[in-house]
DNA sequence: GATAATAGGTCAACACCATTGACGTATTCT
DNA sequence: AGAATACGTCAATGGTGTTGACCTATTATC
């Protein structure tokens, strides 16, 4: 790590390696980039009162059709008591549907509705029109650089 | 109660269009590095008892020193009263100092102590390490296009 | 058939963190 | 002197997550 010395008035200056600038842009940009791709499902989600979590049952439960209340819980990473609420208020809005599974009636298995596809493509589309539009612009070469470099990244937490 | 009609197949299936594979896939590679290039920061202020919002607070002083209160608050888009906690217990730890300005008495200047430097290099450092290493890997012209990529999609952000 | 285990739902208490609103203080501008 | 600014702080509120306990169905086990 470089040295952190020169120090103005018992305070740090901002010394940030030339070299290193690149990696810092890295950074910044992609949080920049974050928020584009996210900005847009969100604006949409807010309009229905629905939030991030919403969005990521969504997502998961179209890519996983008939996944269980249970797998989608360890899925997300939450607790039942937290996907309850979200998940009774997509039913309810005809985005989702529960029915008990065939082999095992304990299980409920989850599913979109027409509706719930419906706004789970909007929102994916949404993000996809970003993406396409970048790779379009950015040029084929580039997103190939791209997509390396991001998989190198991924590779690192675990991307199955 | 769950009386919904029950979809038949067709209704609700993972139905994403082929061409659309590297799009989605996109979504969920930068979820990824996003998570490994937070996750070691993260770790590293869990163990002194802060969070992510004090690591923003240390890179944008680090980036910006003699920010003012005012400044730092518009950047991160929070209100003072939020901002306030963190800023104390980052002054507290003696890794930040305010220091009335010279210009305006009523400006509190916020800077990093060596202490405050040495903890934003060290957490800086550890992303900037994953970046490097996976700019190395994947090559100059992979990094280049990355750049592009990302830049495409950060404009759309507003980015400055 | 009795009993245990599992999938899920729900109530309650609590914690974290951000928000709005109101008010107080020092300082600068007019 | 009076208004505006920069900041701090108390209080109430809301969202969202957690743990813990308890309950119902349903399945598995002996």
């Amino acid at each position: 790590m470089p040295a952190k010395t020169s120090v103005t008035k018992g305070a740090a200056r901002s010394a940030i390696p030339k070299g290193q600038a690149a990696l810092n842009e890295a950074w910044r940009v992609m949080h920049f980039a974050l928020r584009a791709v996210i900005a847009e499902p969100d604006r949409i989600l807010a309009t229905r009162g629905l939030t991030r979590v919403h969005h990521r049952i969504l997502f998961f439960v179209a890519h996983t059709p008939g996944m269980s209340v249970g797998e989608l819980q360890s899925t997300l990473d939450v607790t039942k008591q937290a996907l309850n609420a979200p998940l009774r208020q997509l039913q309810v809005q005809g985005l989702i549907e529960l029915a008990k599974a065939d082999h095992d009636a304990r299980v409920r298995e989850i599913r979109l509705t027409e509706a719930g596809a419906e706004l789970e493509a909007q929102l994916t589309g949404e993000q996809q029109r970003l993406f396409a539009d970048a790779f379009a612009k950015a040029g084929a070469q580039a997103h190939e650089g791209w997509r390396a470099v991001m998989l190198e990244l991924a590779r690192k937490a675990g991307m199955k």
